[in-house]
DNA sequence: CGTAGACTATGACGTAACGAGAGAGTCAAC
DNA sequence: GTTGACTCTCTCGTTACGTCATAGTCTACG
């Protein structure tokens, strides 16, 4: 028997979430003391935990008691219906993104950032001088227009977009970090090893397999790289360096 | 001088809405007649257009005041914000849709559609094939959990899940097929692109660039493809390969 | 001129899922 | 018996209005 204080501890919720489930009937204690404290048993405990994964998928809390109270409800069926409505979310949120994207272009035309600005205080244009090192050989085996773009595609960032570029790369980082237990082969790991390379690609230049690999040896090599990286988690350059060396050997 | 239904029917909103927004301070009418009726100038109109410009866009209305009542405000700087904020938002989606998926596929098990059914009338059903033809090469590419996954999927869908397929296949076909008179460049028809692109990788198989490509000249090889394709518009398969290549010589 | 019908106004409650108090009672330890 | 940690039940606030309810206004028609 738990009081809510501990539910609400071990689960992850705040106690007054507790009290609306059990105001709205969703999720209501086994028993209650004299003094009128809430008693919670393991097995409430698991209806509880039910109830978040259906949170975590969107569903309402309305739906959530649909789901869990009547056992002939058909879940996948809800399943299928929800994940429609997420996909129509998602295609609204892409129209808007699309058209803030649009209309940021039409208030832009000449504002691109200098090169003095960007210097300033951004670690990661320290890819841009290893994009340098390996530009001549990638001049040899691909178009020329292909690097060019690239050159030009970074000589034209604004302080914001340097700032996006950081935030997205903190996101890749973290999302690494975050799997560090696992093996660096590991799906998911290497699944987030294939956007950060996709990521290069789009934000700076066209990112080979010989460049990753020659990143992936920079991260641990070049300590300005291991410090900025290793923020992100103890030993993360090196873990990293792995995954991406065993992304290639799989790729390519 | 309009009242607030002449308003609310010009420009498609409710009398509420009106009303709400006078309240809020974020649309005063030019003048209010001696019995209290509210007037709208059409500067009004004008100001009433921006806010639905930026209410379509997912800012809140506290937002728009900002936006609007402060000449000077950075409305580049909010944008982009603002865009996050919207990434955010649709990364959120992607997880939820991708936990529903698995949620799914492990409900499922037992209720998968059999072939035959499978192969009655769906054209869909070659896209398999063409799966087949770059199986061992992504086979080799990939990481064997990521291939096999994909094969089960189709494995289990129901004919409802194929009829859904189809749908949603005409749909962006569709959506390609009203765009053919732009240039194969356009932003929208390469955002339809990546939709397609998208949906290949969420409902068939990891869809690499490579794989895209191939299906690009596939359209316009294979008969079989080029005349279900051309169903939506004359030549579209032959505009479509354009505007998938253009799409990955962009994205890779 | 009286009235019906269309339009207007201002509240006020409801929505979803809680957060943030306020005021008050309960429990265990010292 | 007091303190501190915890509990309870209201109640308001949040977003962008929808939906009444009640009441005043305007205009056309008989």
């Amino acid at each position: 028997m738990y009081k809510v204080k501990e539910v609400a501890d071990i689960v992850g919720v705040s106690v007054r979430t507790l009290h609306h489930y059990d105001q709205i009937g969703l999720l209501q204690p086994e028993s209650i003391t004299p003094a009128g404290y809430r008693l919670y048993t393991s097995s409430n405990l698991e209806r509880l935990q039910q109830i978040l994964f259906f949170k975590e998928i969107g569903f309402s809390l309305q739906e959530i008691k649909n789901v869990l109270d009547q056992p002939d409800f058909d879940r996948k069926e809800a399943l299928k219906l929800h994940k429609d409505l997420l996909k129509k979310k998602r295609q609204r949120l892409d129209d808007m993104i699309h058209t803030v994207d649009q209309t940021i272009q039409s208030l832009e035309g000449g504002t691109a950032m200098t090169n003095e600005d960007m210097f300033k205080g951004f670690d990661m244009k320290e890819i841009e001088e290893h994009q340098k090192k390996y530009a001549d050989e990638v001049r040899e085996k691909y178009p020329k227009e292909t690097v060019d773009q690239a050159q030009a595609k970074t000589s034209q960032y604004t302080k914001d977009d340097w700032q996006n570029i950081m935030e997205e790369t903190n996101e890749i980082y973290g999302n690494i970090a975050k799997r560090m237990d696992r093996d660096p082969a590991d799906p998911e790991v290497q699944q987030e090893v294939g956007k950060w390379k996709q990521f290069i690609t789009e934000n700076f230049y066209y990112c080979t397999f010989e460049i990753f690999r020659g990143l992936a040896d920079l991260y641990v090599d070049d300590p300005r790289f291991t410090k900025n990286i290793d923020k992100h988690g103890e030993g993360l350059s090196q873990y990293l360096r792995k995954a991406m060396i065993i992304y290639c050997d799989n790729h390519s």
